[in-house]
DNA sequence: ACCATGTTATGTCGGAGTGATATATGTCGG
DNA sequence: CCGACATATATCACTCCGACATAACATGGT
């Protein structure tokens, strides 16, 4: 699914500008979808020019001014035809892990504090998903599920690391005595 | 951390062609890590240029000849730097997710097989990661640590979906109803 | 009054990586 | 003998991320 079909997707929610539509991601689902606005822009001014979209500049009281964007029925069809097209991946690079399996290359600090970063990070998120019963107003089912599974992921990490770490911590630290003390 | 880094941190386990550099990840972390090949015969093409790695020509019986990549000492500051300066992101990316919390424009089989499909997919990453008492023979405490990490977050997602696809599926099928008799 | 800092807002661009495509050698079953 | 499949390497168009640039406005410190 590329930007273009994530920015109509957001977009039946309601006319929104490029920035918004950016929040949006980063405050509910931001632990699996998020896009660059350097991304979202450019969308957004080739969907205009397609037709998909149509642009309206507000002026706003204490703010820029924003260009409200709002789905066409042009803009519908090609979201039916964006999710239909989908293979519906799903796709997780880490470098966290990456670190993790070579761990041995770094040092306890580094280490460290690689995982409070981890656990900072996906502590937000799980209260970021929860909170917003305001937002996600319509209760749809799709979006609680999603944001059920999203927790469940979170969670399931969160509490590994919480479990884990120490044993790493100690681990890695008989690695390396016992290989210095082999040298 | 970009491929280059990558494929020398494979190479700290021996020297490898750039299809078993491939298959390394494919087979051990698929689930947090994957490079396309696109990007790795580039990355140690360049590498060898550099004098990160040599190369080495191998004729095999039954297969056809690869090129045996190794690690020089060069490689080996190149990779310290690398892991020094990487940020540890874990990023994901999941259509998955975006198709859920959009499942109201997607008929009820199209979620069904996507959940299939996703369930599969995370059952053959946990067997994957559980097998290899050989391949991982070294039993480095962060290679542990990260594979019970991905079996975990695997393990969570499973359940979670197999807990709660049939509440999602009578609920859509409820607000399907409710709209269209509303219309 | 001034200026640093932060938020809202839009845009461009280089570099990196994915996915498709191409090519070739070799095995195996039908 | 041929198609399907695994092994193996390479290239390329397209997309996207992250950095940079710009600008209007708000807030609070000096």
């Amino acid at each position: 699914m590329d930007t273009r079909t994530l920015c109509l997707a957001v977009l039946t929610d309601g006319p929104a500008s490029g920035y918004e539509i950016k929040k949006a991601f980063e405050e509910h689902f931001g632990y699996f979808l998020d896009v660059s606005h350097g991304a979202i822009y450019p969308a957004l001014a080739d969907m205009r020019e397609q037709g998909l979209v149509e642009c309206e500049e507000v002026r706003q009281d204490g703010k820029p001014d924003k260009k409200l964007y709002r789905l066409t029925e042009a803009g519908r069809t090609a979201l039916a035809e964006g999710l239909a097209r989908s293979p519906g991946r799903h796709r997780v690079r880490s470098e966290f892990v990456a670190l993790l399996i070579f761990s041995e290359f770094l040092p306890a600090d580094r280490i460290r504090s690689l995982i409070d970063a981890r656990l900072d990070e996906w502590r937000g998120m799980r209260e970021l998903a929860q909170c917003p019963p305001d937002n996600v107003s319509e209760q749809r089912a799709g979006v609680h599920f999603a944001m059920g599974l999203c927790d469940a992921i979170l969670q399931a990490g969160v509490d590994y690391l919480e479990r884990n770490r120490d044993w790493l911590e100690s681990s890695l630290q008989a690695e390396a005595a016992s290989k210095g003390g082999k040298t």
